[in-house]
DNA sequence: AGTAGCTGGATACTTAAAGTATCCAGTACT
DNA sequence: AGTACTGGATACTTTAAGTATCCAGCTACT
């Protein structure tokens, strides 16, 4: 399949496939000559799960490409999802600190919370983990806001995303050895956080158009 | 308080907090001659606010203004809550159409799927509700790439969702009547969804962790 | 009263991300 | 031989999110 008709099949422009492909995040196709190359289905499928990531997902570029070499490089399910994890960027960007003293005593805060949490649940993670830094700042701003995130509901919280994990796990059990194994993984690392978002908000809809009835 | 020291207490550089006062994120101060106003602890909050919507919870400055101005024109909570909800971005971009044929038929079987699910929920939402459409688009995307979200798995994610749900519901019933209702309730709608995909991620890390041990 | 240093408001500039578009020389069908 | 298409390189565009500059008015110290 030459790229214009990748193009009609995805429905991506060819500027943009010679974008993604410049970028990384799409193998170049089979030359069959200096000026012409071969593109198959995985070039397909490919263009799809970067659409997934980016508009579902809510990646930038540079971040899926980063999962996709992720991924294009581990053998192991456990592996790739490690990889995918760790590779996907964390929802909190670092905000500018302001008055230093406050600063520094509500980091101190908001450390010692995560530590108490990740002790409560007896989770083994490593301090160096990007999740552990990146809620560590997240309970910073929380905390900055006077929003009531102490451990006790703090917990509260952790026992429902261990059951979401949970079920993200058993269907990482079912595509064990598959040749999608990558695509699988991205999806329930990647994808399950907007669709559970997604899902949240309907939810909190319902239950507020119940409550004010 | 003049608008040097605003910055200088917030970490916000004065330029920028001029950006958000023409951008309508931020109210001008009391003017107290053509060329000074002097600002209060309420703007000291609400730049706190800005800061938190936009790094933690991921909002571009458009979206906050549509949050921010929502949160100034509503008086009861659970109004509150819903324009909070509903002028929230639903992180799901539209993707551009490939096949015609395909198209039109996975957007039907998601369609489908969606309201199959609110029924199994027994949910009372519009169907004109934004997350109906965004979930729609998701599980579209989804069923794109092969992925395993049948109705079954997805109740099981819903179930979750809506104990979430009511966590940050509990909450908001704390602070009805509070002079804060409006922060609060911008937490519980737009700040616990960041807050539970870390912990989703940090769960997830230590149950891949155990089971290759 | 003089002046250095702020201030609000307007406007211009900058940087980065995510594409788009153009150009070019080399095929490939007809 | 001619037309249409290709890979590769490069240039351009658009939008978001700030930053920086300018200006005239005020204010506090001297």
């Amino acid at each position: 399949m030459k790229i214009s008709e990748l193009s009609r099949r995805t429905g991506v422009p060819v500027a943009s496939i010679k974008y993604f492909r410049r970028e990384g995040l799409l193998p170049a196709g089979r030359a069959t000559a200096a000026t012409l190359a071969e593109y198959g289905e995985e070039h397909v499928q490919r263009l799809r799960l970067i659409k997934a990531l980016t508009t579902l997902g809510g990646l930038s570029i540079a971040a899926a490409r980063d999962v996709l070499t992720a991924v294009d490089q581990t053998e192991s399910t456990d592996e790739t999802l490690k990889e995918i994890s760790y590779a996907l960027p964390v929802p909190v960007a670092q905000a500018p600190a302001g008055d230093a003293d406050e600063e520094a005593e509500a980091a101190a805060a908001a450390a010692a919370d995560v530590a108490d949490l990740i002790a409560a649940m007896d989770w083994q993670v490593p301090g160096t983990s990007p999740h552990v830094q990146g809620l560590t700042t997240a309970l910073r701003e929380l905390r900055r806001l006077d929003a009531d995130y102490r451990p006790e509901r703090l917990v509260r919280y952790a026992e429902l995303a261990c059951s979401v994990a949970r079920l993200d796990l058993e269907r990482a059990a079912a595509f064990e050895n598959s040749p999608t194994l990558a695509e699988q993984a991205v999806v329930v690392v990647a994808l399950s956080g907007p669709l559970l978002e997604l899902l949240r908000r309907l939810a909190q809809e319902d239950q507020v158009r119940r409550r004010s009835a």
